[in-house]
DNA sequence: GCCACCCGAGAGAACGTTTTCAGCAGTGCC
DNA sequence: GGCACTGCTGAAAACGTTCTCTCGGGTGGC
């Protein structure tokens, strides 16, 4: 499979059976020219109430539908009202809150979303993201993969918005909405200090993605914060996607001077976790806080204790930001960071045990 | 909130900073003609090759990008090479990965993805499709809310493809995906009854909703199979998007005659219910199979016991008809119906319990 | 050596819009 | 009655591309 959109790929062969009513088919029909029609389907107070119904009625008749394409074609912002989403996997829950609260924002303003999926790989995300620009998007949102993403300064300089979320941009300024990572990290390790854990072990995604990079400074931090030496054989990142965190936790647990509770720093890692401390039998000795909240997390036994981030709330956060610019705002890029809170739900608040 | 996309909405009222270089730039720097940059950038062989090189060079040299929007305004076909998707909400983990399912075959072909949530309001259903026509997208695939979608016949009719997953169109005749929902119902209601179970309750959306009276008539279709009446006041359907399925549940639970199994039939029903009968203290005691299989659901104690759907295959069907139909597929529209699972996990294998 | 043919390249119309410009009727003013 | 102005409408150019035509030159056949 290719990771290239060759320019405006076909979606067929086929062509299309018939074609939709045109401007200048509802001008025949009304009487009236193609500039009036146009006049009245923008909206226009300037032409006679007589002639925008005679208008109104004849497009109604041939079933007319504004073609925006060729709209923003000719018109002078050339704008699309239509944005692009990339984030690392559509179906990831966080990413899928994400998106939801980008389209929200978006549909308040007419604006239709373009969503696709990098799955992390750098080529992809760029394909994504030339395709998008190629569709004459009027802005972009998105959550990088580790790489560099100066190849987007050319659609910019062509007036196409940029926003990055969840992560920052590389090689590039550009705003970005972004969760408190390395806080919450923070938040999470030092309440598992404060339960009484010394060694606490760390689980994440390679550290040059840069969340998982943050979340392990604060893990870092609050460890140095309490004087307390980073175990680095407790240590462990998985690949990416999270699929080897099963066997990383089960590494973890089984190997030397094992963990007597674990900081994973990410929904699908979580899980993996969650399941593999499961499946030994410790989901009651060993004390697990997790980065992101999960579905059904309060209803194991225990509850599952995590660093909730605001999903949506940065979806949000990235589209505002988006829109500003459209809407003119021409200052320095900015950083929004929203805070992360701790819910404790049993799983955190497990004693340290096996200390033999 | 209007629940328009007023045709073709703006972003914004900024104007776009620059403009991205044109084939006439590039034809210019390259010192050919225009019609040879559009047939370099088209791959088609005929083109010399050092005058091709002179034009890629030309191209690269200006930051050319491929106007797909104007292009497909000219072409033949008039292909956007993008499809618009459009289901209840995109961060409901089952949409969200039918939603990945359509992209990932989407993508091969080079085709963008549209993503937008209904939220099952029939006036923002409409509002999207008929922004997405506008739009120009090539083909359309929907998870229709209850309502009528005859609509979309005007759009079909200038050649948009037009697919339905999940739920099939009404008023309205074209190809969709589904999943078994009877007879995955039928599937959980007979395991529960070989289970022992005689008071089985239903927790439904609102009937109306295609998936919702499918699980409801297959439910209904298994307790008569094995001779069962079935009981009325153990039937309860949620508000739309599940927000009161926990009171349901409590209700169910709490009244006369309660069930001693249930059947839950979706995923954010399940959810809920699952809260619910934790919350009562009694998940070992209360059998539980739900419809659609759910994040964490083996972790829970005792694990949560599914008819499991195949979300992502739900979606790749729909975009593999949706093709096919772009490919010039002319037959009468098409079903394709998908087989679900029972996975066990132990709150469907739940002895009867209070036989009072 | 001539004709038919093909191959490569350019000129120009078209796609469905928006937008600028011009026109034309009516109105108020002097 | 002439003038400037306003309010409404139409004609035509432009947006960036594809596609049909045309044309020039080379090649092969006889």
């Amino acid at each position: 499979m290719s990771e290239t959109f060759p320019n405006g790929g076909r979606g067929g062969a086929g062509a299309r059976v018939g074609r939709r009513a045109t401007m200048k088919q509802v001008a025949a029909l009304a009487g009236v020219s193609l500039s009036t029609v146009s006049r009245v389907v923008n909206g226009d107070p300037a032409v006679g109430a007589d002639l925008a119904e005679r208008v109104q009625t004849a497009a109604a008749a041939l079933g007319y539908r504004h073609n925006v394409a060729a709209s923003a074609l000719r018109r002078a912002d050339g704008l699309s009202a239509s944005i692009g989403v990339i984030v690392e996997d559509v179906a990831n829950p966080f990413f899928s809150a994400v998106q939801r609260g980008i389209e929200d924002v978006a549909r308040r303003r007419g604006v239709l979303t373009f969503a696709g999926s990098s799955d992390e790989v750098p080529e992809r995300e760029r394909a994504l993201a030339e395709a998008l620009g190629s569709r004459g998007v009027d802005g972009l949102i998105i959550a990088p993969a580790a790489s560099d993403q100066s190849y987007l300064l050319r659609d910019r300089a062509a007036g196409m918005a940029l926003v990055f979320v969840d992560r920052p941009g590389r090689f590039i300024d550009a705003d970005a909405a972004l969760a408190d990572n390395a806080g919450g990290a923070r938040q999470a390790v030092a309440h598992l200090v404060s339960g009484g854990h010394r060694r606490i072990g760390f689980l994440g995604d390679r550290p040059e993605l840069y969340t998982s990079g943050e979340r392990l400074r604060g893990y870092r931090e609050a460890l140095a914060a309490h004087g307390l030496p980073a175990p680095e054989h407790l240590i462990r990142h998985t690949l990416p996607r999270a699929a080897d965190a099963y066997e990383r936790t089960r590494d973890l647990v089984l190997g030397p001077a094992p963990p007597t509770a674990l900081f994973t720093s990410q929904n699908l890692i979580t899980i993996q976790a969650a399941q593999a401390i499961h499946d030994l039998g410790r989901q009651r000795t060993l004390a697990l806080v997790g980065f992101d909240d999960i579905a059904l997390a309060g209803l194991l036994e225990p509850g599952l204790t995590v660093i909730s981030q605001n999903a949506a709330g940065l979806g949000r956060a990235a589209a505002d930001l988006l829109f500003d610019r459209l809407d003119g705002e021409v200052g320095p890029s900015r950083t929004v960071v929203l805070p992360t809170t701790l819910i404790t739900r049993g799983s955190g608040e497990l004693p340290p045990a096996g200390e033999s």
